[in-house]
RNA sequence: GGCGACGUAGCCAAGUGGCUUAAGGCGAGGGUCUGCAAAACCUUUAUUCGGCGGUUCGAAUCCGCCCGUCGCCUCCA
């Protein structure tokens, strides 16, 4: 039975889908600047999860949009004197670049706001028809107080919340508290036709369009980080559920950590600490970024420091040298290693809330199994197999990190075997300066069985 | 002010009433192996879970207070 925190309730709560698929909508990044490591958090949480449902043998069918019309993409764009077109269609690509390092699976769906306009604006006008919104000098707004459920994802109160802040009263709204579903044109802004007259999508609308779309008005995952619980959930379950009727719009609500920077700020763009994916990437592997978050459980908040994931890239090793094992022992003289109280273990952690952090602590008691079993002379085939098809359903790739020493893989073949000719012949010195050698392009070895291996640090 | 999270070894981090006299990883010390290393293995590194009280046969786990850190309250994964 998997278990899931679901934020609506804050309870674990067992998961059982709707339907035959399970439906899962991921709020995704808007696009007008590279992914940083906050973003890849996120993505890989809900990586994992995809991964996983299907390992327990659900079919997904996940759906993680683009936002590509907002203000931060209207300014960056004028800021740039590019088109908006060709700032969004740049940092699409970006993303999936970063995405595809990091060994994230792509969304069965990757919808963009901009290519979903038309039920966007059906949605809207269902909520206008119903009389949960209202149209006034070309904008629509959602009239909050029509919902007497509103506040029930982040515990808010209407009123108190008001208060907290001094809000100025935009023109046209009933009330402070409603949020804007449609925005009138304003000069040299992208807009489209619309019952109101051309404007663009609020922010919110969009996503709950985009899941009714792609995935219905009733869908069994809705994730996101726990910056997204107030406003855009709340708001996207006021509108989703106001238009259907469904309720709840979305069965789980899951709601990633966010990341802490060393100083113990909250990452942020607005901060402009960003650590880049992709600059991480030419660093580490992307299995060091994934053990790195991973070992974390996903609704706290990870320590983003360049000495953990270096950390990370250390304990990596450990389970690459394993996975490597099998050609050693394939011969399978010895008793097999016995590998499915690990596996138990692995899931009985991951269906208790995709506790990846237990998880993996039964990965790394299987890899000392395994070196043990090796050293003993076991078979040790089995339980390797099971090490890459735990590590995959964490997305492990089990591939070396970057290649950052400058020396070919032909070069160091070369020095290695020109160590061994010193060491056949008992010549030590010479033996020991090629290794010195090697130390010093980022190359380390080790000998055992009378072979040599070595990797790059 | 409202809503919420957190404080566990040198560091990261699980565990949330007895199965744990606290997982796993990194780091560090000792040992086995090795020409020497490395890797691997063995072993040591929290009698204790921010502090003080309370509930209980029993608490890191529940309750109260206090100290400290952080997030959200209409930009944010």
């Amino acid at each position: 039975m998997i278990q899931l925190y679901n934020s609506l309730t804050r309870t674990k709560e067992e998961f059982v889908p709707i339907g035959d698929e399970v439906k899962m909508y991921v709020c995704g990044v808007t696009v007008y600047d590279d992914s940083h490591l906050g973003h890849a958090l996120s993505s890989i949480v809900f990586d994992v999860l995809h991964r996983y449902l299907e390992y327990r043998g659900y079919r997904v069918r996940q759906v993680k949009n683009f936002t590509d019309v907002d203000d931060k993409i209207i300014n960056r764009a004028n800021a740039l004197g590019v088109p908006v077109e060709e700032l969004t269609d740049k940092y699409v690509e970006s993303f999936f670049e970063s995405s595809d390092g990091l060994n994230v699976r792509r969304a069965e769906v990757h919808p963009r706001a901009t290519e979903d306009m038309a039920e966007i604006i059906g949605l809207i006008q269902r909520l206008v028809d119903g009389g949960s919104a209202y149209s006034s000098n070309g904008s629509v707004y959602f009239r909050v107080r029509s919902d007497p459920a509103y506040g029930k994802l982040s515990g808010q109160n209407i009123d108190q919340m008001l208060e907290a802040t001094r809000h100025e009263m935009e023109s046209g709204k009933e009330d402070s508290a409603d949020f804007a579903m449609w925005k009138a044109a304003k000069p040299d802004e992208p807009s489209w036709g619309s019952p109101w007259g051309v404007g663009r999508p609020g922010w919110h609308i969009e996503c709950s369009a985009m899941a009714f779309k792609h995935l219905g008005e009733q869908i069994d995952i809705h994730g996101g980080g726990m910056d997204l619980i107030f406003p855009h959930h709340e708001n996207e379950i006021a509108q989703s559920e106001a238009a259907s009727g469904a309720v709840p719009f979305a069965r789980f609500w899951m709601h990633n950590g966010m990341l802490r920077i060393a100083d113990g700020q909250e990452m942020s763009k607005s901060l402009g600490n960003a650590f880049n994916v992709k600059s991480a990437l030419e660093e580490f592997s992307s299995d060091a970024i994934r053990l790195w978050i991973l070992q974390s459980h996903y609704r706290t908040n990870p320590l983003l420091e360049r000495e953990l994931i270096a950390a990370a890239e250390r304990s990596m090793r450990r389970i690459r040298m394993v996975a490597e094992i099998e050609s050693d022992t394939s011969d399978g003289t010895g008793e097999p290693v016995e590998f499915r109280e690990f596996e138990e273990r692995f899931t009985a952690a991951m269906d208790d809330d995709l506790n990846t952090p237990q998880a993996i602590a039964a990965i790394f008691d299987l890899v000392r199994e395994i070196f043990k079993g090796r050293d003993a002379g076991l078979d040790v085939s089995g339980a390797v197999e099971s090490i890459r098809e735990l590590t995959g359903v964490l997305g492990f790739t089990l591939q070396n990190p970057p290649d950052r020493s400058g020396i070919s893989d032909d070069d160091v073949e070369e020095l290695i075997q020109k160590r061994k000719e010193a060491r056949d012949n008992k010549r030590w010195d010479d033996a020991d300066a090629v290794r010195d050698q090697l130390i010093e392009a980022g190359i380390s070895i080790a000998d055992a069985d009378g072979k040599t291996s070595w990797w790059r640090d």
